[in-house]
RNA sequence: GGAGAGGUGACCGAGAUGGCUGAAGGUGCACGCCUGGAAAGCGUGUGUAUCCUAACCGGGUACCGAGGGUUCGAAUCCCUCCCUCUCCGCCA
């Protein structure tokens, strides 16, 4: 959430940023209620101050045996008048609480500014793009001859979109997570975390999913627990409503989770195949850090899920987020887009991490500071996170770029020693 | 699930019978004095938020797990919830 006093203070520049996202916020009401709520504030502290000097006069004559009773009279009217200006006060409160923390983060100024993904900047592209000699196929023919994925199977055990993978392509799954957080812990400098895989609201109103995006989330009937969409949320909020010591800083976490999302309103989009599944794997990183590096740990951070694809062998591109693609608590997001050779007539790149800089505005919702060495007031972290990479993904991307034409895919080098030394999938038996 | 115990500042730990306790005392930490240097010792300081203010000076208000209630007044009394711990039961 962004801070009151920024926005009263910068109010030209938080319109701008709010219209390049095609938000339109009505400020109006927020600045009248803000003066409602200081006015209210100071008659209450005013009424407090009064009430706490003549308490403690009435503990002095009642002590000294005079009597108090027209006093106390008194004051039973300025405590009611506190209690109903308070209840005026709270409801004050609470609209500009939930006005400030449904509003997004405002958009870093390099962004470019857009409407939806096609408008996203191109920043690079690493690798060759394989050549085949035959027609690529889709990872869900593939997964599916090998006998690797049984996506119809799981269709019966629960619904649409979730996967059930078998034999190699279980071991290959978890050959990936194994992989990714190996190579973020000992090469990166993450430290590992596996976190709770359900989370109650408090925290997805920390890293910004409640209270808007309730209908991507599944929630727990009876509970305020959701299942995670990501676990950026669960690593998020390890420091909420925390003060850390600089020292600690930058925290960088990464975490294998299950992430299981709702997919409300992408119906028919990508219906085969791992592409969108209500349940899929994804390595995460997070970094809190302090004001000034989050744009360099952005960056690396973008360099560590890079290099992921870089070991695999995989062909991709890097886009920068246009405005109007960017999400609810990002400044500046980066996508990562792997190259499927069997998607669509001839390829496309596919989104398969993303890494971005929320800057103070989930640590603020959330609560987490840090506090320089010597200094009085402890300040906002800034957060980030990226995926490292999202599994499920990854999976199809392998199953597509290293496929051969006699229906078996190759494993990439790097995996091998993860796969027991095996080094290409053929049909199972 | 049954039976108990408890949640106070960075930490430990006071706080029966409500009032001068934002919170004693200790530890830690910071700065200063002392020392050739260090230790010890001495002194001072040491929560967060918010409002008034030009002010990170000063003052007000709030916060003793969270939320309600009683009261002129609550860390202290009542209710609800959350969490932690111990024992029993049950179960991966």
């Amino acid at each position: 959430m962004l801070d009151l006093k920024y926005i009263k203070n910068n109010l030209d520049l938080v319109k701008k940023g709010m219209a390049k996202r095609r938000a339109n916020i009505d400020f109006i009401s927020l600045l009248d209620s803000d003066l409602k709520r200081k006015k209210l504030l100071l008659e209450i502290e005013t009424l407090r101050h009064k009430r706490n000097i003549v308490s403690d006069d009435i503990a002095k004559m009642k002590k000294s045996g005079q009597d108090a009773s027209a006093v106390i009279d008194r004051m039973k009217e300025v405590s009611a008048s506190i209690k109903h200006l308070d209840k005026e006060l709270s409801a004050t409160q609470q609209a500009i609480n939930e006005f400030l923390i449904s509003i997004p983060n405002l958009p870093h100024e390099d962004v470019p500014e857009g409407v939806d993904d096609t408008e996203n900047r191109l920043e690079k592209t690493y690798g060759t793009l394989p050549v085949f000699n035959f027609k690529p196929k889709a990872h869900w023919d593939i997964g599916e001859d090998l006998k690797i994925l049984d996506l119809a199977r799981a269709a019966k055990i629960t619904g649409a979109r979730f996967p059930l993978y078998r034999d190699s392509g279980a071991r290959l799954e978890r050959a990936l997570i194994n992989f990714m957080l190996d190579t973020h812990t000992t090469r990166h400098g993450y430290s590992e975390i596996l976190p709770p895989f359900i989370v109650n609201s408090a925290a997805l109103q920390g890293t910004g999913q409640l209270p808007k995006f309730k209908e991507d989330l599944f929630k727990l009937e009876g509970w305020d627990y959701y299942l995670i969409p990501t676990s950026e949320v669960p690593m998020t909020n390890i420091y909420a409503n925390e003060i850390i010591d600089a020292s600690e800083l930058p925290c960088k976490f990464t975490a294998y989770t299950p992430c299981f999302r709702s997919e409300a309103g992408s119906h028919g989009r990508d219906t085969r195949g791992l592409i969108r599944q209500h349940q899929f794997n994804k390595v995460e990183m997070v970094k809190l850090t302090t004001p000034e590096t989050s744009f360099s740990e952005l960056d690396e951070m973008l360099a560590d899920a890079e290099k992921i694809l870089q070991l695999l062998k995989l062909p991709y591109q890097v886009v920068t987020l246009c405005t109007g693609d960017l999400g609810f608590s990002a400044t500046k997001t980066y996508d990562i887009e792997v190259w499927m050779p069997g998607q669509g007539q001839n390829g496309k790149y596919r989104e398969i991490s993303s890494c971005s800089n929320c800057l103070e505005f989930q640590a603020r919702r959330a609560g987490i500071r840090f506090r320089r060495q010597g200094a009085k007031k402890p300040e906002y972290v800034h957060t980030l996170n990226g995926s490292g990479l999202a599994v499920g993904r990854t999976f199809a991307a392998i199953l597509e770029n290293y496929q051969q034409q006699n229906g078996t895919v190759l494993i990439p080098d790097v995996l091998i020693p993860y796969m027991s030394g095996k080094k290409v999938i053929c049909h199972e038996s």
